[in-house]
DNA sequence: ATACTTAAGTATCAAAACGATACTAATGGA
DNA sequence: TCCATTAGTATCGTTTTGATACTTAAGTAT
């Protein structure tokens, strides 16, 4: 299935082109763990991000098919954003991530 | 074990901060998939990458535990960078990016 | 002795990405 | 008429990244 060549994985290249934005995974967990938001509730999720960054990396996301975007003919404006099915399959590499993360923390506090 | 809300995953930006820098999941690969390597195998592996780049990522990934730097005291100077055990602890991760690579590439195809 | 080679860097400056701040548009309500 | 609201865009300064050249130290050839 898998082997052991890092050749043999995905040309990780093309894969940190869409995925490696310095927002996008932030951005990415929240649409697919808490699912659909509105451009301001992303901006309140990440405070430190601003909000220029944030539309752009939207609009990257857009573009790779990861994220959609449905916009509402109200004002004041109502754009919404959600995880694409592809995007939720990044779910496994993010449960993948947290548990490194856990195991890490726990055994970096042995002596 | 996991649960639904991206509040209950890891802080996002601890971990990008980590592993988010443009080429250091590149490099992290080559070291976990395929070992030790030089400062010019590396180089090779990665063409696009500058060598001042190169040097920054290595010297971050070292800084935060994931990378192992070995200096042999030579001329012409060698020097080996290997990932730590912590480093490796990410091939699950990669797999996971893998696995849904190929599934994009499959499904994307269809009609 | 002098010059050349090699590997892993550093130094320097230009280009691109990112951040902070201010501004815009459209409508309903005071 | 003026203000509030939301999702942006415009502009400009700072920080990262890229391209290129230079450095260092010992062995090897001349």
């Amino acid at each position: 299935m898998h082997d052991k060549s890092s050749s043999n994985l995905c040309p990780a290249p093309l894969v940190f082109a869409m995925i490696g934005g310095k927002w996008k995974l932030s951005i990415l967990q929240i649409l697919i763990f808490d699912g659909t938001k509105r451009f301001g509730e992303l901006r309140k999720a990440i405070p430190e991000i601003t909000q220029t960054m944030l539309t752009k990396q939207l609009r990257d996301l857009e573009r790779d098919g990861l994220v959609e975007r449905v916009v509402y003919a109200e004002v004041p404006p109502k754009v919404e954003y959600s995880a694409t099915e592809d995007g939720v399959g990044l779910m496994p590499v993010f449960k993948e991530m947290h548990t490194w993360w856990e195991a890490r923390k726990s055994w970096s506090k042995a002596p």
